[in-house]
RNA sequence: GGAGAGAUGGCCGAGCCGGCUGAAGGCGCUCGCCUGCUAAGCGAGUGUAGGAGGAAACUUCUACCGAGGGUUCGAAUCCCUCUCUCUCCGCCA
């Protein structure tokens, strides 16, 4: 069987080849899908031919059992229905390696972006939709976040580096409590305002549940797998969350479904070598608050676009700079049907820099996981429509807020809706001797 | 870590000395009837996936009783391995 497993839907793409023909290519990923042509028609083939014969073996089994009930020899049909048990065993040998064909084939296959995507190579075709708010101007040279938070003694990559090694670090002090007060008011927001559920999930997730939604078998080598294990450590609450309601049939009342999640996230950042090796945007780990949600297809695109608003509205209250940005079609994830980017405005390097990614996975992740659910009054399942949105990442907005708040003294202003999570610090300055000694604590 | 018990359909729960059991019974759900509303009651229906046929409603076949192997003409039922859950003992928080 084929369940499960697939990702694009195995009929949808026997029937609509040259749509998803040129789907791929638009991704930049073409395929002449010879060989799932291929694979599809044998199985199909051995199919037919497997279940006929046992069918027959179902028929005569039955007279067996007829027979011997009435003290009848049945010896010489058993005689035969031994060897087409054999043939049988041959045949469905033969049909799961053309099955296992067929799965990595499909597994190996992008998503099928939406229409409204925009068609383009690469990053340098997205469409910015909008900008919000406005860049801060200095009348002195701002700082990186990395000098700004050393010198106030909240963050420290050396001994970060000591500890662990490169991209890793140490927050102490004020920058440990501005991260975790970031962690809650992102909860905070998301939960009391916009809906969702908070969930406090597992870090690491086991095979099965990282293949469903798409990091397995293809992104293997981002992800830090525990040695001696089936666990890798989640790259992103999507993992964990999404699987919640792996392999459950929902009630159409129960959609959508929306869950808020705090979780580190772990990533290897292979190939990502000499990029942003300094400071917080590049890290093996960092922290997120994600947003996922379970909808009906029809609604899906809906909820993206509030999906998209609930993570805006982090930026929006904290007073920082970002732009929206609809991902073209040579852009877009692995998984994803259409993604919307928001990339906030990051002083020192004067550049917008992605703080969430907002996407719409339709029935790819649903199809992988088996998550569906079953329409009133209706036979049948469907499968859901998943999606995810970063709402935010916590490592990045520290970034921005260091920067765009910092002031001439080497100080930083804290945004004021943050200021309740902060006990009412208004400002982060450098102190000295404060950090871990008594003297600090009056 | 040691000893035991279990895993069945949306849910609960029979079957488990092998053969009309895709699976009794109950709950839930859907449709219809009944009652002034609600509740109760009565009747019918109600798993998933894949293949073949059909424009379609649908028909038919195959598979599925935690997962994977094995025995057998035939397995939810017997055997092996694994995973998970529960109980008791020990250990650690």
């Amino acid at each position: 069987m084929l369940t499960g497993h697939a990702m694009l839907d195995v009929k949808f793409v026997r029937q609509n080849l040259d749509f998803v023909r040129e789907s791929l290519k638009k991704r930049g990923q073409p395929s002449d899908l010879e060989d799932f042509v291929d694979s599809d028609s044998k199985r199909r083939a051995l199919l037919l031919e497997a279940e006929e014969l046992k069918h027959q073996r179902n028929i005569v089994s039955q007279r067996i059992a007829r027979m011997t009930k009435d003290k009848e020899d049945a010896s010489e049909l058993i005689a035969e229905m031994r060897t087409v048990s054999q043939k049988i065993k041959a045949l469905d040998e033969e049909l799961s390696q053309h099955e296992q064909a067929l799965r990595s084939i499909l597994m190996g296959l992008a998503n099928l972006p939406h229409p409204s995507v925009p068609v383009g190579k690469d990053s340098e075709d997205n469409v910015v939709l909008r900008k919000v708010g406005e860049a801060p101007s200095f009348d002195f040279e701002p700082l990186p976040h990395w000098e700004i938070g050393q010198d106030l003694g909240i963050l420290d990559f050396e001994r970060a580096a000591k500890i662990a090694g490169a991209r890793f670090a140490l927050y102490m002090g004020q920058g440990a409590r501005l991260e975790r007060a970031l962690i809650n008011f992102m909860l905070d927001v998301h939960t009391k305002e916009h809906g969702y559920l908070e969930v406090l999930p597992p870090f690491m997730t086991n095979r099965n549940s990282t293949t469903a939604t798409g990091q397995l078998p293809k992104f293997e080598e981002d992800l830090f797998k525990l040695e001696g294990w089936d666990y890798y450590l989640v790259p992103t609450a999507e993992v964990p969350v999404t699987n919640i309601h792996q392999g459950e049939i929902l009630n159409e009342d129960e959609l959508p479904r929306l869950y808020a999640a705090y979780t580190p996230c772990f990533r290897s950042e292979a190939g990502s070598y000499g990029k942003d090796t300094r400071g917080l945007i590049r890290q093996h780990q960092f922290n997120k608050v994600e947003l996922v949600k379970f909808a009906t297809p029809e609604t899906s695109y809906e909820e993206l676009e509030r999906l998209l608003n609930d993570a805006e509205a982090i930026l929006k209250r904290l007073g920082l700079h970002y732009q929206v940005v609809a991902l073209c079609t040579g852009d877009l994830g692995f998984s994803a049907a259409k993604t919307y980017d928001i990339e906030v405005w990051v002083p020192a390097q004067q550049k917008y820099r992605e703080i969430s990614s907002c996407s719409n996975f339709e029935d790819f992740q649903a199809r992988r996981g088996n998550i569906r659910f079953r329409r009133k009054g209706k036979k049948g399942t469907e499968l859901v429509h998943t999606l995810n949105g970063s709402g935010l990442a916590v490592g990045r907005t520290v970034v921005a807020i260091l920067e765009s708040f910092q002031q001439e003294d080497g100080s930083v202003i804290i945004p004021e809706a943050l200021r309740p999570y902060m006990d009412g610090v208004k400002k982060i300055s450098a102190r000295p001797g404060q950090a871990g000694t008594k003297q600090g604590l009056v």
